[in-house]
DNA sequence: AAATCCCCCAACCGCAGACAT
DNA sequence: CATGTCTGCGGTTGGGGGATT
């Protein structure tokens, strides 16, 4: 037997079910309490996600549903991060958002383990700062997709949203792109023919750095090739620590000085895909539907190869910055090109004229030849990203810190079960408020693969309790199998993102149903190859002062 | 040391789409 | 086809805590 619910506890009102006097259940709100996780996690992981509204029937969880899942996606749900964003989620983020616009879930699809929410408050955070100082929104490798397509019934806005690009102090609002996918073109990009784009003349490298580039002979075309190819083989796996060496880095920036570097550090494996991208229905019966692809089909602006290389694009000429410094090229001794700029200043300037330091200048000559050993910079130490999922250490019981800022729960302590315990034993003896008949609801093994030690998890936390009458009770439950998993988000916002897929850019679900976990694995390591991890730490230990960020702009 | 500012985060709300009836 | 329900998404708010004045 297990219990999800254990009614009315101690844990300073938020009980579980509140009766308002009259019979009815009072949903509670407010933040969640270790023992409310404690059974919307065991219900979860029990019935799997989705059928929220009938957790808070079949569970004492004063919970209404949608507070249910947001707590469960946005805090429950295994694999999530925790923690800053590492250099690449940032940079990742910015470029998404040039891209999408404020599609946080679409965003989140693409950062493993992160969540929408996660992504909008660091995006809000980091919004509200830089139209406070008055810079710009994107940095200037980055161009905003609608931008890069502008579209010729806006034209007439060119020069508006041109003026937006930077923040200034007293507008109204920054150039946020919007949901809409309609682009604003803007004089950044009115010349494409001043855009630099990184090139490079060894072929090995040039699958290193863009494994997905259409000028690379095994080069997937469409999502169903992506999903069904191996990647074409790096220099060194991208599976590879980033702690070894194997991986050498690219800095995209490095000045001459060495007191500037600007790289990406690899995000950790993806070792399953986000459950966000599980979507399920269920029918009268219970049985889950088909995996419904719920995301969002609205128009979405292809973006090109170069938008997709903009990544290695500075797209500033130098004959549009007179007083340009310049942006040396350099091939490292790793065979890897990276560029070298001298920032001028330690902030944006806030006029539409773009930061002179950005303004590149190509000089491939041997002279700008350099070599960098450690040419790896991570822009922000920050917390390990790869944390361990809070479900997946429920068995650390000596490992509980209170859920408050800064304190991010890592898991359920002896204290939280206790507390747990505690409760079902005064609802044991009180009664509770049982629901008398429960539908059968279904078992989704795909919530419990994420760690060998579930099973203990549930019979540590609930197991001494198999015998009694107590409440919430899914014992006639029994497991559905055979569902299929239909996830394509992370592939087909790739494949968009990337442009391979046809010149439609149309990717059916038929196809995107094709895809495969394992698949998806792959795609998110072909894209993260494009971040090559920091293979020397001790760059990083050595060059505190000398990382690079945006936020350093500040 | 107190006040203020700012950042971060969690959670709520309303809306819209998908789906079931 | 209309209506209701469920779910997901994006916007917003409010509190806690650190940093700054």
């Amino acid at each position: 037997m297990i219990l999800y619910g254990v009614g009315t506890g101690n844990d300073g009102g938020s009980t579980n079910h509140i009766s308002d006097g009259g019979g009815r259940v009072t949903l509670k709100k407010g933040p969640w309490t270790a023992a409310e996780d404690e059974i919307l996690a065991a219900y979860v992981r029990e019935n799997g996600e989705g059928n929220w509204n009938a957790l808070q029937k079949h569970t004492c969880l004063a919970r209404c549903g949608k507070s249910c899942r947001l707590r469960w996606a946005n805090h429950l749900r295994p694999n999530l991060k925790k923690g800053s964003f590492t250099g690449d989620e940032e940079r990742l983020i910015i470029q998404l958002h040039a891209q999408l616009g404020n599609k946080w879930a679409r965003m989140a699809a693409q950062l493993p383990g992160r969540t929408d929410n996660e992504i909008k408050n660091y995006w809000n955070t980091r919004l509200k700062r830089l139209q406070r100082q008055g810079l710009p929104l994107y940095p200037p490798d980055v161009i905003p997709n609608h931008q890069l397509h502008p579209h010729p019934q806006h034209q007439h806005q060119q020069q508006n949203q041109h003026q937006q690009m930077y923040f200034h102090p007293h507008s109204s609002q920054p150039n946020t792109p919007s949901s809409s996918p309609l682009p604003s073109p803007t004089q950044l990009n009115a010349n494409p023919s001043s855009s630099f784009t990184f090139h490079t003349t060894n072929a090995s490298t040039a699958n290193l750095l863009h494994p997905l580039s259409p000028h690379t002979p095994t080069t997937p075309q469409t999502p169903s090739q992506l999903s069904s190819r191996p990647p074409p083989q790096p220099l060194s796996s991208p599976l590879s620590s980033p702690l070894n060496n194997q991986y050498p880095t690219l800095p995209l920036f490095n000045n001459n000085n060495n007191n500037t570097n600007f790289t990406f550090p690899r995000p950790p494996p993806l070792l399953q895909p986000p459950s966000s991208l599980l979507a399920r229905r269920y029918n009268n019966s219970n049985t889950p539907l088909n995996y419904t692809n719920r995301v969002s089909t609205a128009p979405f602006s292809p973006v090109s190869r170069d938008s997709y290389t903009s990544f290695l694009t500075l797209p500033y000429s130098s004959s549009a910055a007179p007083n340009t410094q310049p942006i040396t090229y350099h091939n490292t001794n790793n065979n890897y090109s990276s560029f070298s700029l001298n920032p001028s200043s330690s902030s944006y300037p806030t006029t539409t004229s773009f930061p002179s330091f950005l303004h590149s200048h190509y000089t491939p000559n041997s002279s700008s030849t350099s070599f960098h050993t450690n040419p790896v910079y991570s822009m922000k130490q920050d917390l390990p990203s790869n944390q361990i999922p809070q479900i997946c250490a429920f068995n650390n019981v000596n490992n509980f810190t209170d859920n408050k800022k800064g304190l991010h729960r890592r898991s359920i302590s002896c204290s939280l079960l206790e507390d747990v315990m505690e409760e079902a034993e005064a609802l044991d003896g009180g009664g509770g408020g049982r629901p008398p008949k429960r539908r059968q609801l279904t078992y989704s093994p795909l919530n419990n693969h994420h760690n060998n030690n579930d099973n203990d998890f549930f019979s540590v936390t609930f197991g001494q309790y198999d015998s009694s009458e107590n409440i919430c009770s899914l014992q006639d439950l029994k497991p559905k199998e055979g569902e299929t998993l239909e996830m394509n988000t992370m592939q087909e916002d790739i494949a968009k993102l990337l442009d391979w897929g046809s010149d439609s850019g149309e990717i059916s679900n038929r196809q995107s149903s094709a895809v495969t976990d394992e698949n998806l694995v792959l795609d998110v390591h072909q894209f993260a190859s494009l971040f090559p991890a920091d293979s020397t730490p001790a760059a990083n230990d050595n060059n505190d002062n000398n990382n690079f960020s945006w936020d350093d702009l500040d």
